[in-house]
DNA sequence: ACCTGAACACCGTTCAAGT
DNA sequence: ACCTGAACACCGTTCAAGT
């Protein structure tokens, strides 16, 4: 039912979903859909949903994290990442739907998840006040990451167009932003996947470095 | 003309922004608006440009650092956070809009900022590599940090309801979650302000670390 | 040069009616 | 219990016509 949604959106793109469309493509005749969801926000709703849990089906993220919590972060990252990638026309829905309360952030946005998160490092030696700084330092990273790795390639992608590396750009328009010219190659070559590994052991160290003392 | 339509997404949201709406409130009759603006998306995209450009309106960021980077990176920052909190409607609008090149980040965004921000570190000590390697973090780090920060009181605002500190919390519904209960009250007080500024002075010591060697 | 009125194709959603 | 058809109020956008 809501799976279906989400493969349109994944290859239409967001704008293009439509309650009759999708309708259509379910060989239903119309707005049926009303009696299985409530609605068009609901129905994004549980396509976020669904697709965050899509977590709980990676093998590579187990749920009880018995290693240390930097390896428990670093696969939840590496699941978080490979979702955004797989849908890169959701994620930024995942990040901007508003959430059922302030605290549960994007794009860890499930209580099983947040729950695991806190539960595990707190039973690793940091303090109640040490886990939560640790949460928003880490959903912070994530959210910052992922949402602009995804738009580089993503979310332009009309149905027909497709783009290549080094594309769309205006050289010729660049006069006046000789610095931007300059470095106009290595800006637009994609490098998304060593930041990710840099700046997730840069939280990891400074997660370390609160555990261990100073807030 | 534009400006009509930033404050109406700021004070009535941004799904209640339509042409016929927005053109009543302007006293004139309809869709005269089409011979200003060439449409919905163009007219969104001329929002977030001019959102952006009060950047250049702030006498807290001078466009021209002649301070070190470190200072002119602070306050650039921070007038983003100003930009953020003023316009909590229209923040996840700048950064989720595809931008024209897949290199322009939001939310530096303008050519002019680039521009800035890239001559500024350049001439100061960084490589060209270290200087777009400073640019992609920046970015992501302001991204992640001022969307949640926004959303955290920003976008569930309906036009009439109001919400306080701590409210929203399912407190009966957190049977099974208990660290999150546990945590709730400290996960949903906002301490946005100091993580903004200790996140901010640890990409600063990263960016240092950068220059000096590494990459 | 700017505004208007009517029209077009398309939305989300409701509801009585069918099976 | 599920689907349908028609209808309602509302969209964005176009265009000939007014001033």
């Amino acid at each position: 039912v809501v799976r279906a949604a989400i493969a349109y959106i994944d290859d239409r793109g967001l704008p293009e979903l439509t309650m009759r469309r999708l309708a259509a493509t379910l060989g239903v005749e119309a707005m049926s859909l009303y009696k299985h969801v409530s609605g068009r926000d609901n129905l994004l709703d549980t396509v976020v949903e669904s697709v965050v849990d899509e977590l709980s089906g990676d093998p590579q993220v187990q749920l009880e994290p018995e290693s240390d919590w930097q390896d428990y972060l670093r696969r939840l990252a590496h699941g978080l990442r490979r979702i955004a990638l797989d849908h890169p026309q959701i994620f930024p829905l995942i990040a901007t739907r508003p959430p059922a309360a302030p605290w549960i952030r994007p794009p860890l946005r499930s209580l099983n998840w947040i729950e695991a998160f806190l539960s595990s490092l707190r039973s690793q030696g940091f303090t109640d006040s040490q886990t939560v700084a640790a949460y928003k330092a880490f959903t912070s990273f994530l959210l910052g990451h992922l949402l602009l790795e995804v738009a580089h390639y993503g979310a332009p992608i009309g149905p027909e167009e497709t783009r290549r590396e080094g594309d769309g750009l205006p050289l010729g328009d660049l006069k006046g932003y000789p610095t931007v010219r300059a470095l106009a190659q290595q800006l637009s070559t994609n490098t998304a996947a060593q930041e990710f590994e840099s700046s997730l052991e840069n939280l990891l160290g400074r997660l370390a470095a609160i555990r261990s003392g100073k807030p």
